[in-house]
DNA sequence: TCTGCATGAAAAA
DNA sequence: TTTTCCTGCAGAG
């Protein structure tokens, strides 16, 4: 589930639940206690995302301008938040973090990182990760420039969170796939006008991806007739769909690990030049 | 019921 | 390059 989209549709999801509440924090599991004690009782003035990172800005109640505690969650593979209104189920299991405030609850279960940091830490944070396609003012030439210089393959780039942020395995095949670019080929290859239209392309389909919660990339053309629902894998041309036929031109669809992670494309849409 | 795998990334080696 | 974190789910049995 989380590429960059979910982080952004979970802040805007706490933003407008919580933002402006006075939450009631806790960590039944006990691995957050100090920090969800620290949250407890002050009100959430912002929640904000930046690639797969998501932040909450605290501040005493009633004061708009925040200064209390700042929260990092990344969500790793298996992070999740069930969210809810009204009354919380019985908290059960690891459950990591459990706000509360406004009428709704929300529950944080195996987050790679829930922690407390300060500015500094935000700052050099930040500063490790290239540009979002889900920020408006992201400079994807910052990202061509790293794409540029490197003989890397552009499928290890293209995952690498200092050269694009919010990126994730299905966005990444995804992508080469809608651009029938090779994943093999060296970052440096790449010309910079197609640079330019693979991100106007990742703006697009990650912002639909925060509407939808879900990751749809397959076009209309090549999609089943007359088909309203797409399951999970009728929504993607190449993720996990090793062996089954390639939606444009009937070619096995082939797998392989690149830089510990499953690579998937088509050999004949995606060929080395 | 059991097993392996997964939309991530840091740390260890 | 491998291990670790530590959860949910699909598919096998």
């Amino acid at each position: 589930m989380p590429e960059g989209h979910t982080l952004h549709r979970l802040a805007r999801e706490h933003q407008r639940l919580f933002g402006g509440e006075v939450v009631h924090a806790a960590s039944p599991q006990g691995r957050f206690a100090a920090g969800a004690s620290a949250i407890d009782g002050t009100e959430l003035v912002r929640a904000e995302a930046y690639g797969k990172h998501l932040f909450h800005h605290y501040g005493a109640p009633g004061n708009p301008s925040g200064g209390g505690p700042l929260l990092h969650i990344h969500l790793g593979l298996y992070g999740k938040f069930t969210t809810g209104a009204g009354e919380p189920p019985e908290p059960r299991g690891a459950l990591r973090l459990r706000l509360a405030g406004g009428g709704h609850w929300t529950d944080l279960r195996g987050p790679t990182a829930c922690e407390l940091v300060d500015e500094d830490a935000v700052a050099a944070l930040l500063g490790r990760l290239g540009p979002d396609p889900l920020h408006a003012r992201s400079d994807p030439a910052r990202a061509f420039q790293k794409l540029h210089r490197s003989r890397t393959p552009v499928a290890a780039l293209l995952m690498d969170q200092s050269v694009v942020a919010g990126i994730g395995n299905v966005y990444r095949a995804e992508l080469l796939f809608r651009h029938r670019l090779d994943p093999m080929r060296p970052g440096r290859s790449v010309p910079a006008e197609l640079w330019d239209a693979m991100w106007a392309d990742l703006v697009t389909l990650m912002r639909a991806g925060v509407r939808s919660g879900r990751i749809v990339t397959v076009r209309e053309e090549d999609r089943p007739p007359g088909k309203r629902r797409l399951t999970r894998e009728e929504a993607v041309y190449v993720y996990r769909r090793t062996g089954l036929p390639c939606r444009v031109c009937g070619t096995p669809v082939r797998t392989a690990v690149l830089v510990g992670r499953n690579l998937f494309w088509c050999p004949r849409c995606q060929a080395p030049e």
